[in-house]
RNA sequence: UGGGGCGUCGCCAAGCGGUAAGGCAGCGGCCUUUGGAGCCGCGAUUCGCAGGUUCGAAUCCUGCCGCCCCAGCCA
């Protein structure tokens, strides 16, 4: 594992958790959950809020609980649990046996409501959606009060029993708090507590036709879990005086919720609704395509855990709404891989180079450097002969200024081999260049000249028999604009999507020690980027995904001459 | 024109009355068999603005400005 920040994660909510510690307020107990709602996959937005709630378990010697908040059956299914589950496992956290389902409470969270109606707190309500909607009034101007706000607690028990018991359609009623249609908060104007929906349930099946809404649901939840600190986004801050409010009418145990800013990144969209519409419209393979921010996307892209695990401690913790630079992300892979990748040679746009004075039949196997970065990675020999490929963007017929690498007349280094000089081009009747001839310095084995004569560029190579076959993938950020939802009126995201996201390149060569290489395992294209074996990959064809290029000081030199 | 929040370098973000951390990006330089990595150096006289309190304010007070969230039987 790479080195992360050495300075353990300091913020306004271990502020409070430290001072929560120091007063005793929870008898010395931190214990938090990670509550999502298996409706999507998770994406690095969440990620944020995994090492934050697991991390604060883990950091005070506290619990951290994983909940999936399912209320309702119509968005949710169990392959988004069964992907949130490896999503968190893989980040490497452990729930341990605390496993946990809204849905587990809908008996219990059931008798809390009677309790509620009969304390006159809460009512069945017959008004329908739209009628509710009017009711309620506006931000600027008070809502009436519902013509079945006042029914008798008997009327009511007996009619929420029997919604409960399916006697009516779906939308027909709802259970309602009871507080004040005229609040300035309008989430407190007797909100909906139950609705009725005639549908399967991933889990509990066709056991309930009235389910819970959010805000009844999860500050229970907590509650009987004994949370201690429930951390959410700042969207939900409106949400905190509903949240007391059922706790302290209950007059049970009484978590304190704090919110914090969700993630943004540039060039990026965290949305699961458009997310979803990304992979139901065909924009991209899947959940895990390698260009989405999902865990699974991130993870086939070749992310490590440790690398997003130190991007969320690097981010912080705060209140104000923020957009994080996507190269901070990029900045943290970098990093990692620099440290444990094995380097490797592989030319993903061949251009076939021939050693004139290279002896016919003469194989030599070189010692390359598997880790500068990490001498315990030892070597490893890699073939070189007559006949070799190296990367077309590696020559230039009319090189421009500060241009290092090959070109007609200049020497070069061919890395731990030889010095070798470019000495005819052939090209195909189109003009383009298919071939290169050059004389090699046998004096130069391994990449050093006796004489002491400098070479400016290293050229990386692969032998051409020698060579395996591979399809290279290369992605690039899904949308043009920093901010993908910065559109024209009457256009959508789409209109920013970078056409260019994917290019699959085949008839790659890369040298012969990646035969075999497994799925997921990563590697750096030496002076290229990093890359890993993409599932798709198989024993007799290789498939790399691009994770992430490596800096690139030529192509900054070369745009500021331009 | 209701309520809840937030405003510190291009992007994040410390700071909690004693005189602006750090990271990313950028820009120089060194080094280099990856134009990679690494190393060194440069950047806020200033903390949304305006007043006030104070010996002293990004930190306290007042007023203003800007941005975000809330009118789902979504979470």
């Amino acid at each position: 594992m790479s080195e992360t920040n050495v300075t353990a994660p300091s913020d306004f909510i271990r502020d409070i958790i430290r001072e929560d510690l120091r007063t005793n307020k929870y008898g010395g107990r931190v214990h938090t959950r990670f509550p999502p709602e298996p409706n999507g996959y998770l994406h690095i937005g969440h990620a944020k809020s995994i090492c934050l709630n697991f991390g604060i378990a883990e950091e005070f010697g506290g619990l951290c609980n994983l909940r999936f908040d399912d209320t309702n059956p119509t968005k949710e299914e169990v392959e988004y649990v069964e992907s949130i589950k490896e999503d968190v496992r893989w980040l490497g956290f452990d729930w341990g046996d605390r496993l946990f389902y809204a849905s587990d409470y809908f008996e219990q969270l059931y008798e809390y409501a009677i309790q509620l109606i009969k304390k006159g707190k809460a009512y069945v309500c017959d008004l329908s959606p739209e009628e509710i909607r009017e009711y309620r009034g506006t931000l600027t101007v008070p809502g009436r009060e519902s013509p079945y706000r006042n029914r008798s607690v008997e009327e009511n028990l007996d009619l929420f029993q029997r919604m409960r018991a399916g006697e009516f359609p779906e939308g027909s009623r709802t259970l309602r708090a009871k507080i004040d249609m005229a609040h300035p908060n309008v989430l407190m104007r007797d909100p909906v507590m139950y609705r009725i929906i005639h549908a399967e349930h991933h889990r509990t099946g066709n056991k309930w036709c009235i389910y819970p809404m959010y805000d009844f649901t999860h500050c229970l939840s907590d509650s009987i879990e004994g949370i201690t600190h429930s951390i959410c986004t700042l969207e939900f801050e409106n949400n905190r005086a509903l949240y007391d409010w059922f706790l302290d009418e209950l007059g049970v145990y009484h978590p304190q919720q704090i919110e914090f800013a969700r993630l943004n990144l540039s060039y990026t969209v965290l949305s699961k609704r458009i997310l979803l519409q990304l992979v139901n419209r065909g924009y991209v393979s899947g959940w895990d395509d390698p260009r989405m921010p999902t865990i699974s996307g991130l993870r086939r892209r070749g992310y490590t855990p440790e690398a997003i695990r130190n991007f969320c401690d690097l981010i912080g913790v705060a209140k104000a709404n923020s957009v994080v630079d996507i190269e901070l992300l990029e900045h943290c892979i970098r990093q990692d891989l620099n440290k444990r990748a094995p380097r490797v040679f592989g030319v993903l746009r061949p251009l076939k180079v021939i050693i004139d004075n290279y002896p016919e039949d003469l194989v030599e196997e070189m010692e390359c450097i598997n880790n500068p970065e990490d001498p315990s990675a030892g070597t490893r020999r890699v073939p070189f002969s007559r006949v070799l490929y190296i990367e077309k963007d590696d020559f230039r017929e009319d090189p421009p200024k500060k241009w290092f690498r090959l070109a007609p007349g200049r020497e070069v280094r061919l890395r731990y081999a030889y010095y070798v000089t470019c000495v005819d081009v052939i090209k195909n009747e189109r003009g383009e260049v298919v071939e290169l001839h050059c004389t090699y310095d046998p004096a130069t084995r391994g990449g050093w000249a006796p004489d002491g004569r400098k070479v400016q560029g290293t050229l990386h190579w692969v032998s051409a028999a020698h060579a395996l076959d591979a399809e290279v993938r290369l992605y690039d950020r899904l949308f043009l604009k920093p901010n993908p939802l910065d559109v024209e009126e009457g256009q959508d995201f789409t209109a920013n999507l970078n056409p260019n996201s994917l290019e699959v390149l085949t008839g790659c060569r890369v040298e012969p020690s990646l035969a075999g290489a497994v799925p997921g395992s990563r590697y750096q294209f030496e002076r290229q980027g990093y890359f890993c074996v993409d599932p798709d990959s198989t024993a007799d064809r290789l498939v790399f995904n691009l994770t992430a290029t490596l800096r690139d000081t030529w192509a900054k030199i070369e745009q500021a001459q331009q």
